[in-house]
DNA sequence: AGCACGCCGACT
DNA sequence: GTCGGCGTGCTC
């Protein structure tokens, strides 16, 4: 990309807009955390459209920003709009503010302007979410140095054949015949020539200077290869025909449309949008499609399947992308070149040139909640995107969120089902084991009934999963001489055992310390007892019970990478693993052809806490690791089973899973929400103070609760103590906004927070519709 | 977010 | 007497 020359003071400081006041000048929005665009004097000529990137003075440095609206006359000495709304005693001020001169832009940044859908998002969310405008602009912008010059490296082409050096030896032959081979098009670095020749780059290097090859500066920032939506997809079933021509039916339509794909697990929902993506993509030469998926570590393999689809590999994003490959990314994404998007949350808010379609698969997932920075929800935001940008949102999932069902039982999104195994498998047997009437051996977990099936299916040369959503040995660690209870230095969070570094860690904080032989309190010498089970602890009680077995921990920490990861996963796909015992990561996405059995440790772990999504939470990762069992359709394998092993056989969310009946589950949870005016019934918000110092955290809580004001429909519930109330030396106390849904909840906290001045010393932290009450 | 300005403790 | 701690406030 070319620079626009530097025109630093284009405007001189004295003469700049003439006297009548005719300076044209544009806001600009800062990727800073201020909700403000500042207004900016234009070089003379420049009418740089909204959305440009600038460059412009900013305090005592320069910074860069976008263009936040069209050109506009600077406001002369005289009243304008600011100084008359101001009152009588103000005006003054006012007009002396109006009246400064204005910094002027000092560069006007060659590169394609986000586009208006874009900017509307961006504006629309940081008012949802109650966030500075600039920091939502900061998501679009995160881009190591996407508006940098691009960087170029060296590359070599084949010089016109007339041009053959004077001296040719089979080595210069060979790297010649490469180069040509890939052609003028294709530059290719000294190294890649000289390994494609099998010499040494010193070949290259005498061929350049002989004038045989020619140098040539390319681009670093390869571009992407084009998806090509004709090639053939795979073969669908009638039901993911069926659904795929809905689909393209609502994406012919270039409106904005929300549709969910309802599909159980298994069923096969990923080639069905992506025969979605392949409608939007033909539909429309420089369409770009974004595929949000929840986890990080699913995004691998997922994208070698998108590239087998599209004959392309496609850009991939998420946070922990750096360096080149993020730039890289970002700015073929803004140039339009990039078509295909498969990332992470933060996905959503590239500078895409034509978007044209957004899928969230697995939209029902909690990780798409982002909690912290700009506190948002990727797929209410998505939507909202599709609305602005015109164009439809394809939300899937087994298990659909709540708050989606809702929206399609009341018309405002489209869905349709795929309701088979698309391997014409059946779905899982699915069985409580009542802990009470069949309990483990004393400091043993699995009951006999379980441990029953597990002989079953080894017997059977299948595998078995066992399931226990709890990382490490043993989730609570005390004294048994004086009760002293473990926990974290500085925060109210349990210290959880890890066996196999033989260290006390903490899930919440990230602290780790090595396990004492002494208790801390009292000093009494190995009398700290580990409590409770997690997934290395029913490892090892599998180890003693099938000592002959091949048994594998999975949990994102017993995997030292995502290589690791993936060398135990792919260890379970191809039956190298008789027991697999593993945390949620191995839920989601994997496929298992020789997966018979699903052992649910405790069923009823997450039930507790209170937490008004607890029951559909449990409900959705349930269905998601019972559906693991018995996938394939494989002759003589029997069919897939899950056995859920809890002390609670009467609460509705597990009868429910029992029976197989999601429909009933969603509609008695649907009437308990609605009754409590939960979401999505009603609003919600939590308001969160945290601070070090907590005499001001409580006096900040206390002047907040005096302030609330009065509000038709509206209810302030605290202030209270966090669950947590104690988190890195921080206190926290928490209010919870709950509304009518007619309300506006953000215009009613804005009010209410307008009337009271908390101390920097508190932090304050608005949560829109919380999904974690921690 | 930076960065400057502004009032109270340990040092050349 | 100064260097410097980070609380508060501003950036067109």
């Amino acid at each position: 990309m070319p620079r626009a020359p530097e025109r630093e003071d284009a405007v001189s400081p004295v003469s700049g807009g003439d006297r009548a006041g005719r300076t044209r000048c544009v806001k600009v929005l800062f990727p800073l955390p201020l909700d403000t665009a500042f207004d900016y004097a234009l070089p003379p000529g420049a009418a740089p459209a909204p959305g440009t990137f600038v460059r412009a003075p900013f305090g005592p440095r320069q910074a860069v920003g976008v263009v936040w609206s069209a050109p506009f006359e600077a406001p002369g000495a005289r009243d304008d709009a600011d100084a008359a709304s101001a009152d009588a005693a103000n005006a003054g001020a006012a007009n002396a503010a109006a009246r400064r001169r204005l910094k002027s832009v000092s560069e006007i940044i060659d590169a394609p302007p986000l586009t208006s859908a874009l900017m509307d998002f961006i504006d629309w969310g940081a008012g949802y979410a109650m966030a500075p405008r600039g920091s939502v602009l900061a998501m679009t912008m995160r881009s190591g140095d996407g508006l940098a010059a691009p960087p170029t490296r060296r590359g070599y082409v084949a010089a016109p054949s007339h041009a053959a050096p004077a001296r040719m030896t089979p080595q210069r032959e060979a790297v010649l015949a490469a180069a040509r081979a890939a052609g003028d098009g294709a530059p290719m670095s000294a190294g890649d020539l000289a390994r494609a020749a099998g010499v040494s780059d010193a070949v290259v290097r005498g061929l350049a200077r002989s004038g045989a090859l020619r140098a040539v500066d390319v681009d670093a920032d390869a571009p992407f290869a084009a998806p090509d939506p004709a090639l053939p997809g795979k073969t669908l079933t009638e039901d993911q025909a069926h659904a795929a021509a809905v689909v393209a039916d609502i994406i012919a339509q270039d409106a904005h449309k929300a549709i969910l794909i309802d599909g159980v697990t298994g069923s096969g929902k990923t080639e069905v949008y992506l025969e979605a993506a392949a409608a939007a993509l033909a539909r429309d030469p420089s369409a770009q499609v974004a595929i949000l998926l929840p986890e990080i570590a699913l995004t691998l393999p997922f994208l070698s399947r998108v590239e087998a689809r599209f004959g392309a590999a496609p850009a991939p994003w998420h946070s922990e992308m750096t360096g080149a490959a993020r730039r890289r990314v970002w700015r073929r994404v803004l140039e339009g070149q990039a078509r295909i998007v498969v990332g992470a949350r933060s996905a959503l808010f590239l500078p895409y040139r034509n978007l044209k379609l957004v899928i969230v698969d697995e939209e029902h997932d909690g990780a798409y909640k982002q909690e912290d920075g700009v506190v948002y929800h990727a797929r209410d935001f998505a939507v909202a995107r599709g609305a602005r940008g015109g164009f439809p949102v394809v939300l899937a999932s087994a298990t659909p969120s709540l708050e989606t069902v809702v929206n399609v039982d009341e018309g405002r999104y489209a869905a349709v089902g795929l309701p088979a195994r698309a391997s014409g498998a059946a779905m899982p047997q699915i069985d409580l084991v009542d802990m009470r009437e069949h309990p483990a051996d004393p400091g043993a977990w699995l009951s006999p009934v379980l441990k029953k099936a597990v002989d079953a299916t080894l017997d059977a040369g299948e595998q078995s999963l066992l399931f226990l959503n709890r990382r490490g040995y043993a989730p609570l660690t005390l004294c048994r001489r004086c009760g002293h209870k473990m926990t974290a230095p500085n925060s109210d969070t349990m210290l959880v055992e890890h066996r196999f570094e033989n260290r006390l860690v903490c899930h919440h904080t990230g602290f780790s310390m090595p396990k004492p032989s002494a208790c801390p309190a009292c000093n009494a010498v190995d009398a700290l007892v580990p409590c409770g089970p997690g997934v290395e602890r029913i490892a090892e009680e599998a180890a003693s019970r099938w000592p002959d077995a091949r048994i594998e921990v999975l949990s994102s920490d017993t995997a030292a990478s995502p290589a690791a990861m993936r060398a135990v996963l792919d260890a379970m796909a191809t039956g190298a693993v008789d027991i697999l015992i593993a945390t949620q990561v191995a839920a989601k996405g994997h496929h298992f052809p020789g997966l018979t059995l699903v052992g649910v440790v405790d069923a009823d772990l997450g039930l507790s806490g209170g937490d008004l999504r607890a029951a559909e939470r449990t409900y959705q990762l349930l269905s998601q690791v019972t559906g693991r069992a018995g996938r394939a359709a494989t002759p003589g394998q029997r069919r897939g089973r899950a056995l859920l092993q809890t002390y609670q056989p009467d609460a509705p969310v597990l009868r429910a899973m029992e029976r197989g009946d999601r429909d009933a589950f969603l509609a008695a949870e649907a009437e308990s929400r609605c009754a409590y005016g939960y979401p999505p019934y009603g609003r919600l918000a939590a308001v969160l103070l945290r601070s070090d110092r907590e005499a001001a955290l409580h006096e900040a809580a206390r002047a907040l609760a005096a302030a609330v004001p009065n509000g038709d429909g509206v209810e302030v519930l605290g202030p209270a103590r966090a669950p947590i109330y104690r988190l890195r030396g921080e206190a926290r106390m928490r209010f919870l906004v709950k509304a009518r849904r007619d309300v506006n909840l953000q215009a009613f906290i804005k009010d209410w927070f307008a009337g009271v001045k908390t101390p920097s010393a508190v932090r304050r932290v608005v949560d829109i519709n919380p999904y974690s009450f921690l």
